[in-house]
RNA sequence: GGCCCCAUCGUCUAGUGGUUAGGACACGGCUCUUUCAAGGCCGCGGCACGGGUUCGAGUCCCGUUGGGGCCA
């Protein structure tokens, strides 16, 4: 566990109507960078009230997405659908207390209200006339089973809110009206719930979204009627898609599992979206997750939107694969292989020939079952550009060579010499054996130095692959 | 429609009144090289616009434009 020193508690409050975004993931990482550098708490919430859209195994999926993201938390996850009572009370407090009210329009009168505004061009906005009506008469109404809301009783003066991020933002007093609460069926609504919670759970520090900035001076609003201090803020510019539209499904993988599954790593993912938004002030870019938890500061998060670039965090992974120990890397990337991997010794040394050579733990994957399995199929491009008429004498030749080779010679240096060797005495160029030689062994016209994976290989595979490959290249004979 | 937020290369960003505006991704070239990468070197490319304030604005203020959000 984590040492906690500090009164500093915040959380992470997804709705469990999707997958875990991207978007929610950095939120969710700045909460938790900044309780780790601030040695408060972070803690999970669970906005489950929306029972028409919230589902169980959603919930249970951004659990597991954050646990791969290594967003770990330190209380919860609670669930607000187990919380009613709660809302319920507060609810009940704030209307003895005159915060709050019950109000008894029909939805067909507000609505009526709404069109008579427009039609006369003004904006809608309640009435208030709930306000109005005397605690007893309220209270015996709704003993009488009418049907009402509750709403907060919003002050008249404007509502200041000390953005940490963005500064003093004023929001006139006539821009809200007085919101509903409690659903007239006793359904809490989310800003209710939301700032109960907030209160119950002694959150010091908000840091959200953008999105929900406007919906703050509601939030400030309802701390004070509940009598409770109000929180700081921190919201954070929207993560956008590369055509500057908020980032969706729209845009291709916007779901944490998706880049999981796409052979990500997670350290990267974490670096990556900690960066989005933030920088430690000089040139770095890899951090590792110690650094950014120590250098972490709200101070330096950026207002702006930004737009998250795949190619960028692939060319992150990259770095990420590039300098993970071998060992480590094999075993992350063995998961991914399409087949089967070679025995350890193998697997270890091919890993560190195609290091530099593989984005993504899919790439590297690919790259181990090459050692394990013949190919299956030969690129066609390269069937057409590397097989000429010579080509199989030229196989034969060196298949020859190669079978000669004695054991202890069956190195890079003395493979090269001798494909060079036949390729001279052949009066051809090395490449006319060389490019035939790796498709025959790997399938492909691309990968690792050619001596490096004959040697790899073996002598006994290399020569079978040599020879299947000549079968494939072989004129059809006629039966 | 009302209210609010945002604005440095295509993208992520450094920059907090005096900088040849720096770095990274991507892109182009060169190099290395049997291929593909990785690496190294070089290059392309930016302060949205208009007014102020100031001896001096990327930096401060106002407006415009453009993007975004919330409410309706």
């Amino acid at each position: 566990m984590h040492e906690k020193t500090s009164s500093v508690r915040v959380r992470f409050a997804p709705s469990p109507t999707g997958s875990l975004h991207v978007g929610g993931a950095r939120t969710a990482l700045y909460n938790l960078l900044f309780a780790r550098r601030e040695k408060g708490t972070f803690i999970l919430r669970i906005e489950d009230t929306d029972v028409e859209r919230s589902r169980e195994e959603l919930s249970a999926q951004i659990l597991s997405a954050m646990e791969w993201l290594g967003l770990d938390y330190d209380e919860g996850p609670y669930h607000q659908s187990k919380r009613y009572d709660l809302y319920r009370a507060a609810a009940e407090r704030l209307i003895a207390g005159g915060k709050a009210y019950r109000a008894f329009e029909t939805p067909e009168e507000l609505d009526t209200e709404r069109k008579a505004a427009e039609a006369s061009g003004r904006s809608y906005r309640y009435s208030g006339a709930g306000r109005r009506i005397p605690p007893e008469e309220s209270e015996r109404r709704a003993r009488a089973g009418e049907k009402h809301v509750v709403r907060l009783a919003m002050p008249a003066e404007p509502i200041v809110v000390e953005d940490l991020i963005r500064g003093r933002i004023e929001f006139p007093a006539d821009a809200l009206d007085d919101f509903i609460l409690v659903r007239s069926d006793g359904h809490p609504l989310y800003h209710f719930s939301v700032c109960v919670d907030d209160v119950d759970m002694r959150i010091t520090h908000v840091i959200r979204g953008d999105d929900h900035l406007a919906n703050t001076p509601k939030h400030v609003a309802l701390f004070r009627a509940l009598g409770s201090p109000v929180p700081r803020f921190a919201h954070l510019g929207m993560i956008l898609g590369t055509d500057k539209k908020k980032l969706s499904k729209r845009h291709g993988a916007a779901a944490v599992e998706e880049w999981r599954d796409a052979g990500i790593l997670p350290e990267a993912l974490f670096n990556f979206l900690a960066l989005l938004g933030w920088a430690p002030g000089d040139d770095r870019e890899i951090l590792a997750r110690g650094e950014i938890e120590r250098e972490f500061s709200l101070e330096r998060v950026g207002a702006s939107p930004s737009v998250f670039d795949p190619e960028k965090l692939l060319w992150m992974n990259a770095q990420y694969i590039a300098a993970m120990p071998g060992e480590e890397l094999l075993e992350r990337s063995a998961p991914y292989a399409p087949s089967a991997v070679p025995e350890r010794e193998t697997a270890l040394k091919a890993i560190e020939l195609h290091r530099t050579r593989a984005r993504t733990t899919i790439e590297m994957g690919r790259a181990l079952s090459v050692y394990a399995d013949d190919p299956a199929a030969y690129d066609a491009d390269g069937m057409k550009k590397q097989v000429k008429a010579e080509t199989p004498g030229l196989l034969q030749r060196l298949a020859a060579r190669y079978e000669a080779l004695p054991a202890g010679e069956w190195t890079p240096e003395r493979l090269e010499a001798a494909l060079r060797e036949v390729a001279g005495e052949a009066g051809v160029s090395a490449g006319k054996l060389i490019h035939p030689t790796r498709l025959a062994l790997t399938g492909t016209t691309v990968g690792a130095p050619l001596f490096d994976v004959v040697a790899l290989l073996g002598k006994e595979t290399a020569l079978r692959r040599i020879g299947k490959f000549l079968e494939a290249i072989a004129p059809r004979s006629p039966a």
